[in-house]
DNA sequence: GATTTAGATATTTTT
DNA sequence: TATCTAAATC
């Protein structure tokens, strides 16, 4: 390889920098040292990290595969290098070193990965097979596995790898909480399993990278001289283990530029450290500071009552966002809207009908969006938006790899690529039934267990045996053969989507699927052929396998005329015109076992996850709280989140629809005014009463009024007939089959089955 | 070994 | 309310 081209003259850039402001081309600039560039929200943050990506190659500082650029998820890795790629041409090509802290340690493993007693053909178990290794290592260690669940030992054995800390390094009272104090020798037996399976989870890609970089001064050294630019994204969600796994590499050059907003750091549940960005000027000696505070995405009001809000947090750098847009000085800029309701289908039925409002103006559904703390918190919103004939979307739920039929077909390949992968093994081999159940399995892993070898090796010789007899004896007998003839059968050149088919139909899957007449088996169906067509996109199972491990996601979603559903958590990084915060009381939001488990810290991540849903609006933001507010098919009376007291009167048109004294108590019967909710609970506050004052006006749905839509218990069936074509959100088209009591029978077309119907549909 | 039923249990989510 | 797990029965 030649040497990089001389470096150009400071200040000097090679990328058009037009329609940036100054502390983003300082930012950008400043390509020697450590740095720190502190970016608000909506400040442009990624347009400065891919343009100083840019820069720092087209200036000849450094060839594309001398940078490193570390993100936290798929999305931001293939986000940044789009951009990255636009501005820089085809000399990008060899960006090979962008991508999660996940996927580039991986790649370093796979070279590296004799020196941690791996095989570099290792393969990177999930969060599932992590729970099923756990309940093993429980069983075998005889804990009773109702009180220490595996996946509360998957959970602790995570965050300690989080904090980077080695079954030898977990702090002793640490250990103690779990199992009479069995956690540590169930940790390092955990390890000694991946070893024997040759297989990693997510929390050893970095663990073992770091140990590889301890270890082998040489190969850290190699990467040193590697990696002359490092870029880091979202710094302020890094935990323990990643930040020492960038503080080893930066030891080389000392070029770390780390961008990020410590205002934005919500997951610390997860391992985050905001200590990490908090800290960073001291663990990086000469680092320089850059803050972005112009805010080019909200009015006035919105970025007030974000800052006003996050102003209550005492750990944070501080930063002051200022309107630099073109929202500056907008006469016409809503107020942050604060809403009182009675319960949640009040809330449901307020926030729907603003939306439909928003719709008669001309804007478009897909610019609203709605940001709940919870996911049991989006089906209220779900039913109401059915019943208006809104289309929405929700973001998030359960991922595609993570369906049982996908991690079915996937564990089959997983087989077919290596016969030593049991944990696919155990997964599918009664999978359809082939008579193998729970005492077999035992016994056959008490002998992989004795053995050393694998599962698959060893059963042939059990079946010799009488070991295993009867229905279980010959199931195993079919298993292992299917196996080995879909093996020969790819191994002869059968093509790798052929193979995925094969499986499928030989193994009696899809008959299964097939004659299963319940809702979900279509779609379960309708999932596997998606499958197949992403099998199709690689030009081999080995590859296709290797990347799904790492990239547990389908190619994102197209957004179409929707309204959006979402958590906050999922919101970071997403903006919209309009965006409504439901559910903001207390014990809800913030949420009362963020405050149980973490006190103050708990409190200050809700508060920043309430700067994160407020900085996601660019013109308006509605902010509803309930009085009562069924959880789980509780009741309960709630009340309004402190957060609300945090925003800045002057910025916040704040009322109550229903009044304040309405308070339903289903537990105790309690029914009374809010001066005794006050009493109980010894809540008062300004913001409070503030809304009270203006307790008065009751609300109002005039454009529910014309919609053909009905709903079964409310309305009895006057509107439908036996045979009346309906068409359901979720369900598709249908035919109504029975109207009698107060619900409403539909057959639906496209799955193919009879449901009883309790939310809303629609006549055709 | 498979199926049914009763009971407990309940954030946020990425790799 | 909905879902997942474990005992109880087939």
């Amino acid at each position: 390889m030649a040497a990089p081209r001389a470096p150009r003259a400071a200040g000097q850039t090679a990328v058009p920098m037009t329609g940036l402001n100054p502390e983003q081309c300082e930012a950008i600039e400043t390509t020697e040292g450590p740095l720190l560039v502190l970016a608000g929200a909506g400040t442009g943050k990624t347009q400065v990290l891919t343009t100083r990506l840019a820069n720092i190659i087209a200036s000849g500082r450094a060839y594309p595969s001398q940078t490193l650029t570390v993100t936290f998820t798929n999305k931001a890795a293939r986000e940044m290098r789009e951009r990255a790629l636009e501005l820089i041409g085809p000399d990008g090509e060899g960006l090979r070193w962008l991508g999660t802290f996940h996927s580039i340690s991986a790649q370093i493993l796979r070279r590296h990965a004799e020196l941690v007693g791996l095989k570099p053909s290792f393969t990177i178990l999930d969060t599932d097979d992590q729970i099923r290794l756990c309940k093993q290592i429980i069983e075998a260690e005889n804990i009773d596995p109702k009180r220490w669940t595996p996946r509360h030992l998957a959970a602790l054995i995570d965050g300690w790898k989080n904090r980077a800390l080695s079954p030898d390094k977990v702090p002793t009272e640490d250990a103690h909480n779990f199992a009479d104090g069995k956690a540590i020798s169930c940790y390092t037996l955990y390890q000694a399993r991946l070893k024997i399976l040759n297989a990693c989870d997510f929390g050893d890609l970095l663990l073992h990278t770091i140990t590889i970089f301890q270890n082998n001064t040489d190969v850290l050294a190699d990467f040193h001289r590697k990696f002359r630019y490092i870029l880091v994204d979202e710094y302020q969600d890094t935990n323990v283990a990643q930040y020492l796994w960038l503080r080893l590499l930066a030891k080389g050059t000392g070029n770390i530029c780390c961008v990020g907003d410590d205002d934005q750091s919500i997951y610390g549940w997860r391992g985050a450290e905001v200590d990490n960005i908090l800290r960073f000027e001291s663990d990086f000696p000469g680092a320089k500071v850059i803050r972005l505070e112009r805010n080019y995405r909200s009015t006035e009001p919105i970025l007030a009552a974000a800052s006003s809000v996050i102003s209550y947090n005492r750990s944070r750098l501080g930063k002051t966002l200022f309107v630099g847009g073109d929202w500056a000085g907008d006469p016409d800029a809503e107020k942050v809207k604060v809403r009182g309701l009675w319960d949640g289908d009040a809330e449901a039925r307020m926030v729907c009908d603003d939306i439909e409002a928003w719709a008669a103006k001309g804007r478009s559904y897909a610019e609203c969006a709605i940001l709940v703390r919870a996911s049991w918190q989006m089906r209220q919103f779900e039913e109401r938006l059915i019943m208006l004939g809104i289309p929405y979307q929700v973001i998030g739920g359960p991922r595609f790899f993570e369906r049982a039929e996908i991690r079915d077909a996937m564990a089959y390949l997983r087989l077919i690529r290596s016969t030593d992968d049991d944990l696919a093994f155990e997964r599918v081999v009664n999978q359809p039934k082939r008579g193998v159940g729970a005492t077999t399995l035992q016994k056959l892993q008490q002998y992989a267990r004795d053995d050393g070898r694998s599962l698959f090796t060893l059963v042939p010789m059990i079946l010799q045996t009488d070991e295993v007899k009867g229905p279980a004896k010959r199931g195993l007998t079919r298993f292992i053969d299917q196996i080995n003839h879909w093996r020969s059968q790819y191994a002869n050149g059968l093509g790798h989507v052929e193979l995925v088919q094969t499986i499928l139909d030989e193994s009696g899957y899809t008959d299964l699927l097939q004659k299963d007449r319940s809702p979900q088996a279509q779609t379960r169906l309708d999932n596997l052929k998606e499958l197949v067509n992403a099998i199709d996109e690689f030009d081999s199972l080995e590859g296709f396998l290797s990347h799904v491990e790492l990239v547990m996601d389908v190619s994102t979603q197209s957004v179409g005329e929707e309204v959006q559903i979402l958590t906050l958590h999922g919101a970071k990084g997403l903006e919209w015109p309009l965006v409504f915060l439901p559910g903001w009381e207390e014990e809800v939001f913030p949420s009362r076992r963020s405050l149980d488990e973490s006190g103050k810290k708990g409190l200050e991540e809700e508060r920043r996850l309430a700067y994160v849903g407020l900085t996601r609006a660019r013109e308006a933001a509605r902010i509803s709280f309930v009085a009562n507010r069924q959880i789980f098919g509780r009741w309960q009376s709630v009340l309004p989140s402190r957060f609300i007291d945090e925003l800045p009167p002057e910025h916040v048109d704040a009322q109550s629809d229903t009044g304040y004294n309405s308070v339903i108590d289903q537990d105790n019967g309690f029914q009374g005014d809010i001066e005794d909710l006050g009493a109980r609970s010894d809540y008062s506050s300004p913001g409070w009463r503030r809304l009270k004052e203006n307790a008065s006006q009751p609300v109002s749905s005039p454009i529910l009024e014309g919609k053909a839509v009905l709903l079964a218990a409310e309305t009895g069936h006057s509107g439908f007939k036996l045979g009346q074509r309906v068409f359901h959100q979720k369900f598709g088209y249908g035919k109504v089959v029975d109207a009698n009591g107060t619900k409403l029978s539909v057959a639906f077309e496209k799955a193919g089955i009879k449901k009883v119907i309790s939310t809303f549909i629609k006549p055709v």
